[in-house]
DNA sequence: AAAAAAT
């Protein structure tokens, strides 16, 4: 705690403890059982305006504690007004948490889960995916807490499995990447099911002006809280990127991943198809590795991100998918095989390291064609990333190819649910079962003759230096910023406005 | 330009 440096950390609230809350002691159990005694800035600043009841509009990146910082004042004001009020034979939904995303949903849940571990509080999470069946059957039975995907939560409203009516306090996590993720009718549905007088909490890893306008629009009198300047980075993220051709950077992730010997890494991939290729070709080098991408069942989601966490794989492959909330803990680094197409994507890709008080690396692979993007990066960070040089890094040299690899055979379609020849993971565990449907997404590449393009495999690949070709289209790098207004966006805020 | 999410 001694090396924090002078930013992000306000008003240190060093001193308090979550006894300091006046929270259940079903509540403090649960805190003490898991080692938890002082609160992060944002559970500091927000559990006592939450148990005042007010609404919140908190600006807090991943990793800061948030879901500890909504969940527990949450679970207090349920316990105390249950204590007055409630008949103990009815369950209804009294607490309603929206994620963007399944894994999010899922990790919330687990949170709350925990924290209610004590309590008469039943808690659930919905969303889409998997059967919908025994979802239904859990909020028949009655919850209090019900953690959702919106897409899915509607749809059990259609069912009548579940009423929105009596729920008094409603959370909007990761508010902005819903909102990138066009949910905002849905959520514009979900509220209209909701009753009038209620509890809100939106919480936005940035703050951009059409956040504002969402908060302005759902949230009434709220109060700001707001933990580090939005759009840092973490402080204690080394960040180093490294400039290679566009057809090495393949071979550069697989070098740095042997020469460092890395465990836990997530690589993010902009596409979900590179996600999966790399994963497959970082397998075929003897690495433990697996792909998350949305392409993936649900079931395979789920399993690669089980197995990353409990050390069974070593890298995660992945889309922006896991760029935002996951909680994966102490991560030593984080790898961009490609720049984010969006800067602020960048943040939070990054910020799945250097966590909990841990340091951690932020490694990023570009080529000439992502000058602009490195830009738009550092513009929004303020900083200048240090350029590296890849020690000892000669493209194409790898230990596959003396074990005479390049004359395998391609691999099966499915093939990441592989066993890399090391043993070890099995991925999906989806045994033969290789056709789900789905076309293309995480097909092989096929060997069909002298294809020089992406398609072709790079683990497959002899090694060719790189021609300097350097194809100069990249002659226009100022100007052009296209930014387009969303007018989709505004115009349903603006249909909000009205009602 | 790409990813995510209800079926």
């Amino acid at each position: 705690m001694s090396d924090i440096e002078t930013t992000a950390q306000p008003e240190a609230p060093a001193q308090v403890r979550f006894s300091d809350f006046g929270l259940s002691p079903d509540i403090q159990r649960a805190l003490t059982e898991q080692g938890y005694e002082h609160p992060t800035p944002i559970q500091a600043q927000a559990i006592p305006v939450v148990l005042q009841g007010r609404d919140v509009m908190g600006a807090a990146q991943t990793g800061t504690g948030k879901t500890a910082g909504f969940s527990l004042p949450i679970i207090q004001l349920l316990l105390a007004h249950a204590n007055a009020s409630m008949s103990p034979a009815r369950h209804p939904v009294r607490a309603l948490i929206l994620a963007p995303t399944r894994e999010l949903a899922v990790q919330v849940a687990e949170n709350v889960a925990n924290y209610c571990k004590h309590t008469p509080l039943r808690s659930t999470v919905v969303y889409g995916g998997v059967d919908i069946k025994p979802q239904a059957a859990i909020m028949r039975g009655g919850v209090e807490i019900v953690i959702a995907t919106p897409g899915r939560l509607l749809d059990h409203v259609e069912q009548k499995n579940i009423s929105l009516s009596q729920v008094q306090m409603l959370v909007m996590d990761e508010a902005d990447r819903m909102l990138d993720m066009g949910f905002l009718p849905d959520l514009q549905r979900i509220i209209n099911l909701l009753p009038k007088q209620r509890q809100n909490l939106m919480f936005s890893a940035t703050f951009s002006a059409e956040i504002k306008k969402l908060a302005a629009t759902f949230l009434s009198n709220p109060v700001t809280i707001e933990v580090a300047r939005s759009n840092a980075t973490a402080d204690k993220v080394t960040q180093v990127v490294y400039k290679v051709t566009e057809e090495n950077k393949r071979d550069a992730v697989a070098h740095i991943l042997r020469q460092r010997e890395l465990k836990q890494v997530i690589v993010f991939s902009n596409t979900k198809i590179g996600a999966s290729r790399l994963a497959r070709g970082l397998e075929q080098e003897g690495m433990k590795a697996s792909a998350i991408h949305g392409d993936k069942t649900q079931q395979e989601r789920m399993a690669a991100l089980e197995a990353f966490k409990r050390g069974e794989v070593d890298v995660l492959v992945a889309t922006d998918v896991a760029a935002r909330g996951l909680d994966i803990s102490d991560l030593p680094c984080v790898i961009n095989y490609d720049l984010p197409y969006n800067a602020e994507d960048y943040v939070h890709r990054i910020g799945r390291t250097g966590r909990a008080g841990a340091s951690g690396d932020a490694i990023s692979i570009y080529s000439d064609k992502d000058e602009r993007l490195l830009a738009d990066i550092e513009k929004l960070i303020k900083q200048t990333i240090k350029r590296g040089e890849l020690e000892g890094f000669r493209p194409g040299a790898r230990a596959s190819e003396e074990r005479g690899g390049s004359d395998r055979r391609p691999p099966r379609r499915g093939a990441e649910g592989e066993r890399p020849q090391g043993g070890g993971y099995a991925g999906s565990a989806n045994g033969g079962y290789a056709g789900n449907g789905r076309p293309g997404a995480d097909r092989g590449p096929r060997p069909s003759g002298p294809r020089r393009d992406k398609v072709d495999p790079w683990f497959l690949k002899p090694y060719e230096p790189s021609r300097p070709s350097t194809a100069s289209t990249t002659t226009t790098p100022s100007s052009s910023a296209p930014s387009k207004p969303k007018p989709r966006l505004a115009a349903l805020l603006g249909g909000l406005r009205k009602e």
